[in-house]
DNA sequence: ACAGGAATAATCGTATACAATAGACAATAA
DNA sequence: TTATTGTCTATTGTATACGATTATTCCTGT
């Protein structure tokens, strides 16, 4: 992603810290912090964080600041309902459109994939890697810049939990086993079987964490969700 | 909507002149305009600006101002597309959680949209209102307050459109019986019917706007659609 | 008369500065 | 010892000011 503005070096970087887990859920951003560390004001953070609020990524709590939203099992639910669907009509656009050189792409994605699961230990960097850059090339060939722009918004959100769960070895292996399937349905140019596994994909990670009773609590106290637009 | 600072005022304000048409596709927005006629200063509206880009409800062009959007045939298609998709999902999850209270509410806001277009001459706002008032409920009985918001932001997108595409009487009547058509289906609780009649029913609206010939040109070259993100 | 360039005006981008609010801590009184 | 109140500090919210860039207009030269 190339960088314009101050604004979107400040954007970046938060994203960023919030995506690889540097913020962790519950904690403050300080402006002051942000700016410091990046040699530039307070106002073209604050622009930052006011783009940040907009898209879900960081939660603001009028005159007290700014903070990594601490998802409740119901956030994830959503986010996760979300991103299944959106997902699942990505899947449906790219059928009509793809080529075969493009399903060839996506084939070699899978087969690195499957090498990547092979090795021990498995690199889960890489494998998340090459997860997203899978579904991304889904969302290009899909040719919708919103419907792209807005998975990218959802995956962020949920990226430490879709990471959480990749750590189960089961899970791992069956992410893998349903990217294989996806492929094989768009080879064979079966639409509503390819827009079906991609659908249950994603909500087969949400099940997975919520097996693992790895989803934030019902309803913490000290970072209620959100209470309305 | 309640406003806690004068940057949701802000907000509130710009979102209004462009939802309602006061600020015309490929008109710039001046910051200082702004400030001037709500008595504040600059800052709070560009964060404003900021939040409302993210959401895209206005384009910047860097070093040159926010403009409102001048949505090409593509643009159109891409939102409509979106909206079909999330609204379809709305109906589904609300399937599950509806009660017969709320059946009976949405069922009153239909009986008022067949009132309202039997009168002659048809008072299209007041239609306007009674099918965003429907729409709404349906989101909320959904349980998702991040698809309400989504889908909250792509109407406002399409708004001139939809009011455009009600003009014609056609649609109009067909757009009633549509709504009719889907509470019989959720009395009914016929979950797959109620959510494709859903999802046929915005796509008919794009449909009926290709048909009008209304929807931008092809790809202006003053303002070009979005070149990423 | 038309085209090209320079200068000017207007608007965005960024920085600095000040005001207001909320939370924390301490002190005092019950 | 505990609860309540007042003060203090840290951080956000808002305003003013300056710099940079772009578009427009006018002037000059061909």
């Amino acid at each position: 992603m190339k960088i314009e503005s101050i604004v979107d070096l400040a954007g970046q970087h938060i994203r960023e810290g919030i995506v690889t887990g540097k913020f962790k859920p519950g904690e403050q951003i300080k402006e002051e912090d942000i700016s410091q560390r990046l040699e530039i004001s307070r106002p073209p953070v604050r622009e930052a964080l006011k783009m940040l609020e907009a898209t879900g990524l960081v939660l603001r709590k009028p005159r007290r600041g700014v903070f990594v939203p601490h998802l409740t099992k119901k956030d994830v639910w959503e986010i996760y309902t979300l991103k299944a669907t959106l997902y699942e009509l990505a899947t449906c656009l790219a059928m009509d459109a793809i080529s075969s050189r493009e399903i060839g792409e996506l084939e070699t994605f899978v087969e690195e994939m499957e090498e990547c699961v092979g090795e021990d230990p498995v690199d889960l960097l890489q494998y998340q890697d090459l997860h997203r850059a899978f579904h991304r090339r889904i969302m290009a060939i899909a040719g919708n810049t919103r419907l792209k722009a807005l998975g990218s918004n959802l995956h962020n959100q949920v990226t430490p939990f879709s990471y959480k769960s990749l750590q189960r070895k089961s899970h791992l292996l069956s992410s893998v086993k349903y990217h294989r399937r996806i492929v094989e349905a768009v080879k064979k140019k079966d639409r509503s079987l390819a827009c079906e596994l991609m659908k249950k994909h994603v909500l087969n990670a949400l099940n997975v964490l919520s097996e693992m009773g790895d989803l934030g609590p019902e309803m913490p106290a000290a970072f209620p969700s959100h209470e309305g637009s």
